[in-house]
DNA sequence: CGACCATTTGATATGGATCAAGCGATGTGG
DNA sequence: CCACATCGCTTGATCCATATCAAATGGTCG
């Protein structure tokens, strides 16, 4: 069995310092139409938004910070689903249930919209009804790649998460990484240590630079890229 | 790198023959008012039905047979996405590319739909955007699925493989495998030798019975339920 | 400063891959 | 009708990537 992350229910601090470190969203082509409506609320730092198998009366789109989604297993593994970051949108469930559990990997502000206002609004507007559809397919679309990862090599597993997160934030080769060890080992199916050491050889061979542990810079990133297979 | 099975570009067989051993699939609620209006194309074992890359026209509905869809990695590596048995629907994509490959395993008889046709009359009814969504998210869910299945251990794989498909042939302990053990491999991202070997281990631990390489039965569910974590 | 985490590093164990035969069906040509 | 090639699968021996177990390091906060 591999050994959690304790979450730890940490008591939420006030709002103030949630939007640190990364600017505001701006206005995003999809959600356009559906962000005007939500209430904006701030989750500390492991603290859950949802837990599997409640209702999903909402869904979410994250305004700063990170989330995860995970599922435990029975005997106590724990998958990582995805990373959310600014501008992603989450939890949005087609049966009545989330699959997954969501918690804030930083201090995060998260737009909250009512489930039952959306798929009203998506009976009646065609385009309100294509945008989740396509919300949907692009989740389905990141959850085939994530596939993809989980039947490489550890190298690979690590190149390719690189790849994505400095995807993500801006095409910089500065990737800032909200998560822990702990989080991308199980996002990626390896242990801690693996990951690790695996960062720690990638260093070694000047593919990239770790001047903090959350810190990475990608020095070569066609040598990455051939390592993602 | 792992040996592929040779895609054999067979010709086309008559297509009475890929009817057999498959009942007739019934109207299911999903798809009712869709599936009218496509025709019915016969597909020969191991010809492809589209390629990756391919831009999405169609898309389809198993009759009869079996269908994959995979996807070949740089080095060669290939990993399947699903299998498709009589009533499900694949080929439905976001973009305007199809993101893997379709083949048929067996004979297979498939209806193919207008994508465009499709996604016209879901603009106007949204009952079949609904249907369009469920699909979709369907779709996410299996995949989601797959991959808590690929982070598992060898046992486990199988064991989860196994209950997968006895779930999809109606209730029975009887599982008739229509795809080879490469198929197999190449969807739990196993090798061959492996499949090969936990198949036989579960065999001689009684919890499945092997009377011909592909037909299985089932002989203790509990404790496949167990193994499947 | 000292306690507590997260992370790295080291030593060893192991599950599954790889390499290599063997086996049983199915089909083909002599 | 039988010898023989072929193909899909199984079985065996060995190797290696990653897990596991254990300890050291380093950064953060009271």
């Amino acid at each position: 069995m591999l050994t959690q992350t304790m979450i730890t229910e940490s008591p939420r601090r006030p709002a103030s310092k949630a939007a640190r470190g990364r600017p505001p969203v701006e206005a995003q082509p999809l959600g356009g139409s559906i962000e005007l409506m939500g209430a904006c609320l701030s989750f500390a730092r492991n603290v859950e938004i949802y837990g599997e198998g409640e209702t999903a009366e909402y869904l979410y789109k994250v305004v700063s910070g990170t989330v995860r989604t995970s599922k435990i297993l029975a005997d106590g593994r724990r998958q990582i689903g995805a990373f959310y970051l600014p501008g992603d949108m989450f939890g949005l469930e087609m049966g009545e249930e989330h699959t997954f559990s969501a918690e804030a990997i930083a201090d995060a502000k998260v737009l909250v919209i009512k489930r039952s206002a959306v798929t009203a609004l998506a009976q009646r507007d065609s385009d309100v009804a294509h945008e989740l559809w396509t919300l949907t397919g692009r989740e389905l679309h990141r959850v085939q790649e994530h596939v993809l990862l989980l039947i490489k090599t550890a190298q690979e597993r690590v190149a390719g998460f690189l790849l994505e997160m400095a995807q993500r934030e801006r095409e910089s080769n500065e990737v800032e990484l909200p998560m822990s060890r702990q989080d991308i080992a199980d996002y990626l199916g390896l242990t801690i240590e693996t990951v690790s050491r695996t960062l720690t050889h990638l260093a070694a061979t000047a593919v990239i630079e770790v001047p903090s542990s959350r810190r990475i810079v990608l020095r070569n990133r066609a040598a990455l890229a051939r390592l993602n297979g």
